[in-house]
DNA sequence: CTGAAAGCGCTTACAG
DNA sequence: CTGAAAGCGCTTACAG
């Protein structure tokens, strides 16, 4: 397969490089015949700018790195969707790596897309992530990063974030308001900003409401999966605990705890109210369905890529860039898992 | 950011780039203490070798471009997963697209991942693809093309496929096996080749099965969406239709007419069965429990990429190539929502 | 309006 | 063992 040039199209109209350059990227001064002649033929030959050149020139590849700890889950697929929807439509593409919410895997991946020379940089932090310092990296190559939903107040870059303890705090309050007394708390690991938010957004509500915050009814989920949302529900349904009621840490968790109930014969919400959070499709469709807070992956994403092209466009022209944090509203979606 | 480059590695070595280069990339001609100072020194200012520079000197860019229709999808996300993994254990990163499901996109798509020189292509056809030139073309143009899950038999390049109108076949005979008589099916669009493939295997089966193959029990899906099913499901139950049995094209649309069930206090599998396809997370988790055919997304991810990158690597080594078409195994997960 | 020339940063065949 | 030179394919400041 010959390569269509800039060179073989001008070698064949008996003209130069430089004027077959500024025939196809519209410069002024070449004359409408010339210009003419140079479109029709590259048309004709099918001809594609070499972008490896093309790049090297403009030091711009036009390709943004994304990297999330998983991309089978709801609420990360909704936000690589948006960001490549909207990138596409700004002449940018994604390439997308997965940490696997490890942070070995993390930094290799920076690396990695570091090396490739990508435009811009998106994140949403594993939640192992305890050294900053690749981070750090990032920002001093000078490579323009946005954090999003899993993110580190300590690095200097634009964030979009909800506000995980308000959020848990509406969904706490929503079972206090329907009648519930006590409350257990299947927490996420210890680490990750949102989980450790979450948890005190839980427990605010609690305090705000005169309840007994009890420590042993909070459980913590490593991995925030389905097992662990089962086996907790059965080990609190096993023990002697008196508890009316469960706010998970993730949609995945509260339907975990649902089926356990469900098998068990407890009845959801007469015998224990549960809300999860993110509310995932899956909420939607389970019995009973699941209460949930609304988090918006699909405008996260798309607030995230959209405000990492305007610092990459500031840049670009040399202005200074003053970097913002986006928060994001939720909000409280009641269903049959807790009481009206 | 002053750029480290070989040549002020180099000049700060008082050598030549030349001899920079070689050290850096293993070559034997260089001395030991040469090789030594360079490694150091590139160590020492963090040298990243520029990889615009790399790729127009390669001709290689060490990207692979993927199109699926799109990515919050059980199955979809379940082979980006697979395909990003490999990919990057072996050196390659991804590019991802969603077409969408709309012809007009994916071709656009196409264009743009040719214009970047991806090393490769990885596609699951939109529904609506009926012409066939612009994936020729990537043929023609040649770059590495393999097609999975939603292909087209005419395209002269590799596959990794189910046999659907099997798996259709299998799961219908279930619903046979468990005593169902009148079976009807939700199928997809009229175009693509599994919706069509899947609906011949549930007419195959009937048939086998002296079972009459009532021409009315068939609904077409437009969107394979979970309304679609929940609406279906209504029409079905709402017209003095006999039926017993629905084998719907997908888990969501299985889904769909499940939730309406529920909600019309019509029991599951008493009164009717119900099997979908492609066994979702979320099948093990609704009640009652969906039967499916277990479609393996992460196994034809992982297959696609590895039969990619290994035409990749065979046409750099100038070897001829021989086209294959990968058929994975599935299989029918029998649970709540079909009789035993 | 046109084009020679420099240069982006690397790789590699070749000469010494 | 070392390095000058050509070249990948483009863009653009500059001269005419």
């Amino acid at each position: 397969m010959e390569q269509v040039t800039l060179k073989s199209i001008a070698s064949e109209l008996g003209i130069s490089i430089t004027t077959a350059s500024k025939a196809l990227k519209n410069y002024p001064d070449v004359s409408p015949k010339t210009r003419k002649a140079v479109i029709d033929l590259a048309r004709k030959l099918n001809y594609i700018p070499n972008s490896f050149a093309v790049n090297l020139r403009t030091k711009e590849s036009k390709v943004i790195g994304l990297i999330i700890p998983e991309i089978v889950h709801y609420f990360f697929s909704n936000v690589v969707n948006a960001i490549i929807e909207y990138a596409e439509k700004k002449g940018y593409l994604i390439i997308t790596l997965q940490s696997n919410e490890s942070d070995k895997l993390e930094e290799k991946q920076i690396e990695l897309l570091l090396n490739k020379r990508v435009d811009g940089i998106l994140i949403s932090l594993s939640n192992n992530r305890k050294d900053l310092s690749p981070i750090h990296k990032i920002v001093e190559s000078g490579t323009p990063l946005v954090l999003f939903d899993k993110i580190s107040k300590l690095i200097n870059c634009s964030k979009v974030i909800i506000n995980d303890r308000d959020a848990a705090y509406a969904a706490t309050e929503h079972l206090i308001n329907t009648g519930c007394k006590d409350i257990a708390h299947f927490r996420g690991p210890l680490n990750p900003q949102n989980s450790i938010d979450r948890f005190l957004g839980y427990k605010k509500a609690l305090e705000d409401s005169k309840l007994h915050f009890d420590k042993s009814l909070v459980y913590t989920c490593e991995k925030v999966s389905f097992e662990e949302g089962y086996n907790f529900a059965k080990e609190l349904h096993q023990s002697n605990k008196k508890v009316d009621a469960i706010f998970a840490i993730t949609d995945l968790v509260a339907i975990g705890a649902i089926t356990y109930f469900n098998e068990a014969n407890v009845k959801i919400p007469e015998d224990i109210s549960i809300i999860g959070f993110s509310n995932w499709f899956m909420a939607s469709v389970i019995s009973p369905s699941l209460s949930s807070v609304d988090q918006p992956g699909y405008e996260m994403g798309k607030k995230a890529i959209k405000l990492l092209l305007k610092e990459i466009k500031a840049i670009k022209k040399g202005k200074k860039i003053k970097h913002k944090t986006i928060v994001l509203p939720t909000n409280v979606i009641k269903r049959s898992s807790t009481r009206d």
